[in-house]
DNA sequence: TAGTATATTGATAATCATTTTCAAAAGATC
DNA sequence: GATCTTTTGAAAATGATTATCAATATACTA
């Protein structure tokens, strides 16, 4: 089983950093709620559960939540920063995106990867990495728009 | 031939709106330097020829220009939009962008497009438009990287 | 081509997401 | 528990972009 707290705990001990109540607190909230959220959807959860936590600690928070690996920040053009879980280390996916309601689903496609290694290597890149995004109507919004409603 | 100030013309009139000596400075500018200049690149070209220029001019015209469909605005994830010259509205392509000095190329790749549009039916969704940003090392900085300099 | 209505300009203030600062409080180590 | 750091929350700062507003320029009309 996977403890995010745990290996965050590792991850902050490591640095020589302090483990603190409001970390723990971010870091739970962080991996209950859903895998895109933005810093203000997790801010206002975070503030159900604690409301005297500051904004700050939670933007500090997440940003070590990057460095250790345990999320992700994708940034979908609204601008507003999301964050996702990464619970594997060697997962990559990229991400459909319903311009009508912002669900946010993920998608792996190796021929596509593999064309893209080929797209590179045609133009004499050396590949990091890479981001996809596909934006459309997702399957509820696209009946809703045909049935008029 | 193309005559992007002559296009702009025709889109100001038909919005009702004036053409303007600064107007006309800054779309001639925009088509004459890099397809993939960022606002402060644009900015420090037009105060070049015409120092009293306000920025807020400028974004004004590149409001205008992304609505009469000149230019496409792009965001490369380093916090600066970037605008691309459309001399063809039916082109579309993807942006290959170099991590280590910001070259930026453009390719199409039809198989991805296919497959894009087949990942998105799998899941329902009705593509409108997608994003796809190659990150890596241009032929130029591998070779730097290689000999060491 | 002057008169007038309207749009535009440039300077500046306002936004909005995110970061930094700083003094008070809390965690870790002994 | 004493002490040395680190962390926290509040508030100010930042940086890109947008809105405000009084002065000016453009376009239309006569």
């Amino acid at each position: 089983m996977f403890e995010p707290r745990e290996e965050f705990h590792r991850f902050i001990k490591q640095k020589g950093l302090k483990v603190t109540r409001q970390r723990d607190l971010i870091v739970d909230t962080f991996f209950s709620i859903n895998a895109h959220a933005s810093v203000e959807e997790l801010y206002d959860e975070i503030r159900k559960r604690e409301p005297g936590i500051g904004f700050a600690t939670v933007y500090r928070t997440l940003k070590l939540l990057k460095e250790s690996g345990l999320a992700r920040e994708w940034n979908f053009g609204d601008g507003h920063a999301r964050y996702e879980h990464v619970t594997d280390a060697d997962e990559h996916h990229d991400h459909l995106i319903c311009v009508d309601c912002g669900a946010i689903e993920e998608f792996e496609n190796e021929d596509i990867e593999r064309l893209q290694e080929q797209v590179a290597a045609q133009h004499g890149f050396q590949l990091t990495h890479h981001t996809m995004e596909l934006y459309g109507r997702c399957r509820k919004c696209s009946r809703i728009q045909r049935n008029g409603r």
